[in-house]
DNA sequence: CTGATAGTTTCTTAAGTATCGAAGTGTGAG
DNA sequence: CTCACACTTCGATACTTAAGAAACTATCAG
């Protein structure tokens, strides 16, 4: 019903790493995904790990680990206290099916 | 001078590419790249061609041209009346460098 | 229940974006 | 020189965004 488009679902991802903010955190998780796949736990991490040191408020934090989540890029779930944020599979698949075109191009 | 951060300049061309209408042109361009790769010709084309079916005024299109350009992911030059458009390798491998991260998540 | 922690919602503000119409510039053809 | 073509620049308009302050909600410890 939305827009299935699938260059205007990348193009909604591509905004969601648009702003360098957010392209940290995602990369945080991603670095916090690949630590925990390492030491055999589940790639996930909470809100507060994902800053790393970025000096944002938490109703800023909070806005754009949403807008993350509705370009399809992680998949929360609360936990206790704390926001579990996960990478989302599918999201990384469409992103890589970009890629061939740039790896062909050259 | 102005910002080398490459998180910075990372974000900047994933903005480029979050206009749906943007990164159609930036795909369009791909893809030309591509055939004429195969024909053995340089790799670019002209603005017109880049539309490839695409409703936008000349105005729009000039404009949405001249941000792939400043985000780096292209160049341009002028060839007679018209304006040659080329993928900035460069700007590919800075892309590129960006998935390890996605390929070793999962 | 009380307090503390972690995150959310609402609202506001300043700044940025997408698009187009109208006018402008550069180039080549005749 | 004149004209048409291809693109650019300059508004103007309508819309979106990033950020935080203040107030709110949810969960847990004691």
């Amino acid at each position: 019903m939305a827009k299935p488009d699938p260059v205007d679902r990348l193009a909604r991802m591509f905004k969601a790493l648009s702003n360098p903010n957010r392209l940290r955190l995602f990369m945080n998780l991603l670095e916090e995904s690949r630590l925990d796949l390492a030491k055999g736990r589940t790639h996930d991490c909470f809100l507060a790990k994902l800053l790393g040191g970025l000096e944002l408020g938490a109703p800023t934090v909070s806005h754009h680990v949403k807008e993350l989540a509705d370009a399809g890029l992680i998949q929360t779930q609360r936990e206790g206290k704390q926001l579990v944020c996960t990478v989302d599979p599918e999201a990384l698949a469409e992103l890589r099916a970009f890629l061939p075109a740039l790896v062909a191009a050259r």
